[in-house]
DNA sequence: ATGTGGCAGATTGTATACAATCTATTCGGT
DNA sequence: ACCGAATAGATTGTATACAATCTGCCACAT
């Protein structure tokens, strides 16, 4: 439970907070400490400690709070408040699994949909990620970035709006695993699932570019089930 | 948008809506609303009118539109307030599309998970809906029933309680559908779907005692695209 | 007729006050 | 010393008051 909160994005600083969008600025501030790693799963959020620290009254945070269990990532149990939801390894297992349904199904329908400027653009670019082994921390922000950047592109092209939107609900968790996953990596100075994550990037995109259907949704299935094991291996098993 | 409201369930009725369940019960109340029908797509949803209708402070109805819109069934727009979510043909079968990836993954899981008394007591059950083409009413509310019954037991036993929890999450969207396709249904004394219907559980259940994994995925997938097609057709394209 | 401005009522959004509940610590009895 | 009740402080949940915003309507000028 943290208390003095430099990171804070106190309403101030952005002048935008206006009557009517401080809801949905608490839900972006919450999901933000989340995914830093601010609040870690099982962490308790407490009402009144977030509305001080974010400049805000108590009524917004509980409706943030209210929308974030609506989403999955808050758990409110009655006259005991919120928390973070704790994943344990079985649970990141089965939501890399329903991941995995849902992108596959997102590649089946982006062939043919993706600009092929887009795909060769994102090719050059993973390439140079399998080749280059420079340094650490810079490379994995890009990294990071390049597989957003893929996986954003398939929801937008895949056809179907509502499951852009699923994967984009689903992706707050998916994004909080993953930069975990790869805090740890670095803390091992771990290079070498770099390489290898890039190598499979490689391949979806190739697929997509050839518009092979089943190449595609194949390399994709590994990809996340390969990404699965590293999450839940990297992930503290008890808070 | 509906005055007089019968059917509400007044906070008193259910002496239980004790000091901590209020957003819940109001949560609780809403969803019923919109899957009776008393709510459509595009509804406004006026906190004030909610609060007064089931006895309840307006705080706790905020909060509870707040998680419903974070479930993805109500619309909140800024200083505009809350809309029940208009699903257009195109949406329904778009997420029938999540939907069928999400079943086919639980059938997958299912396979040798589900107590075989459970299977043939509902296959039993399916068989007699096949033949009997008995009267109407009552007729529906069985085969509700038993399609709710088949769907939750899969997911039940899918071995995966994340994807059980979506699929509960987006039952509830699938279920409004659905109860509106056979109100439909009834209206045009269509009797046909019944059976149809009755034929694809019973081709589910079979696979399942058989533990044919191929097979009962297979159906699963073709009875959901069917079923896809006649919800989106007897839905009113325009509120 | 048409469009513009502004007013009134309705509705939403936020802050705050207070009641219900939980939690941890103290105190007394054994 | 140990166990359980009592209690104080913290935290949550609900109601309410009020400010910000929206909506529809009417007057008025063009």
């Amino acid at each position: 439970m943290p208390k003095n909160n430099t990171i804070a994005p106190k309403r101030n600083d952005a002048c935008c907070t206006e009557h009517g969008d401080r809801r949905e600025f608490v839900v972006g501030a919450i999901l933000n400490w989340i995914v830093v790693g601010h609040y870690k799963g099982g962490d308790r959020l407490v009402a009144q400690e977030i509305a001080k620290s974010l400049d805000v009254s108590i009524t917004p945070v509980r409706e943030a709070l209210a929308e974030l269990t609506g989403i999955g990532i808050v758990d409110f149990q009655p006259n005991r408040g919120a928390t973070v939801h704790h994943f344990t390894e079985q649970e990141i297992r089965e939501v890399s699994r329903v991941r995995r349904a849902l992108e596959c199904e997102a590649v089946r329908g982006a062939i043919g949909r993706i600009p092929p400027t887009k795909l060769h653009r994102l090719h050059e670019q993973f390439s140079q990620l399998v080749l280059a082994p420079t340094k650490g921390k810079r490379m994995i922000t890009t990294a990071r970035d390049l597989d957003s950047k893929l996986h954003d592109l398939i929801a937008f092209y895949c056809g179907n709006s509502y499951l852009q939107k699923e994967l984009s609900r689903l992706s707050r968790l998916f994004r909080s695993f993953r930069d975990a996953s790869w805090v740890d990596a670095e803390a091992r100075d771990d290079r070498h699932r770099l390489s290898e994550e890039a190598q499979e990037h490689l391949l979806i995109t190739e697929a997509l570019i050839r518009k092979d259907r089943s190449a595609a949704v194949k390399a994709m299935g590994k990809h996340i089930s390969i990404s699965s094991r590293y999450w839940s291996r990297s992930h503290p098993s008890k808070s």
